[in-house]
DNA sequence: TGACTACCCATGAAATACCATGATAATCCA
DNA sequence: TGGATTATCATGGTATTTCATGGGTAGTCA
């Protein structure tokens, strides 16, 4: 099964293409036809991707739901109609409808981040913020947890987002 | 199996003739004959449309019903009897009847909206209406189907789960 | 005749495939 | 180990194809 991990900011150029980064492309071709399944998430203002796995549980849920039913219909209409199969090139690089760019108020830069069997899409500050609250989130859960996962990742202080460059592999974890 | 994802919209011309989106023509060419299945929705004011999945499925349904029994009768005249097989031209269009255009309140422009193994024609604006109904519903609905949906939206601890000890998990600000 | 169907072709815009380049990361060999 | 060589990858630009839409024209059935 596809696995998606680590997190990747990409450029998007005048033409609206992004290259969808090489180890993410890498799982897709693996199970698919180039194809990646992208759709605007239910939680926020950010997409949702991934290939065949991440398909297959979106039928799984609307099975739940009997057919022909108005309560499978939307969530239908949430999770495929609203969804789309985008193809990438032979460089990789797809192309995000506008509705989804607004959407997640993504402009000239997209953050992929993997999460197993499928991946989100961001707007970089948009992420950042998430992040951010996560981490402040968790942090009120349990300080005691937060840094334990520090040290189990590895990491000193945070440092800022506008610190690291685009495009390389960056921590992929808490702030 | 034809798989319909996304949302399109076209324009019926003078003739009466609307593209079927390439993508779900080309799902559909894939396992029949350009030919399209319709029929008026028991759920309201749109059509249901599908390939062999979808009569299949249809089938299925009738036969979960005793054979000679009104109820049967029923539905198969719902399901089977109001519908019809549609070809679609070289060009890949179709002509929808008029009684189904007036059923849907379709005028000039069409909306297909996938499903998976089936897709639905709108009026446009009897779309959008129906969207914004199921962005609040599905909301409702996804949090009934709790387990599967929230695992896979990804809701739940922002920490590994190696880290996690106890089981309570806090909603990602989900609704 | 008249409505409807099944072909055919034309066209502009948009989507997609193809090619080029610079930078970075990985590999190899002395 | 360190420097050179290759391979990979993101990104920019150009060419080609696809697609929705408009129109025409003969067959067909009532």
């Amino acid at each position: 099964m596809e696995s998606f991990r680590g997190t990747f900011t990409n450029k998007i150029d005048a033409k609206g293409r992004v290259s969808v980064p090489a180890k993410f492309r890498a799982a897709l071709t693996a199970v698919s036809q180039n194809l990646v399944t992208v759709l605007p998430s239910m939680n926020g203002a950010f997409l949702e991707a991934g290939g065949p796995a991440f398909n297959a549980q979106i039928e799984a849920i609307l099975n739940q739901l009997p057919p022909f039913s108005t309560a499978r219909d939307q969530l239908s209409l949430m999770l495929v109609g609203n969804g789309i199969d985008l193809p990438f090139d032979g460089d990789g690089r797809m192309v995000l409808p506008k509705s989804f760019l607004e959407y997640a108020k993504i402009e000239d830069r997209v953050c992929f981040v993997g999460m197993i069997n499928k991946f989100q899409i961001w707007s970089p500050s948009a992420y950042e913020k998430f992040r951010a609250d996560a981490f402040e989130q968790a942090g009120k859960t349990s300080s005691v947890l937060a840094g334990a996962f520090n040290s189990m990742m590895g990491r000193g202080p945070v440092v800022p987002a506008s610190d690291r460059s685009g495009g390389d592999q960056s921590d992929g974890g808490a702030p």
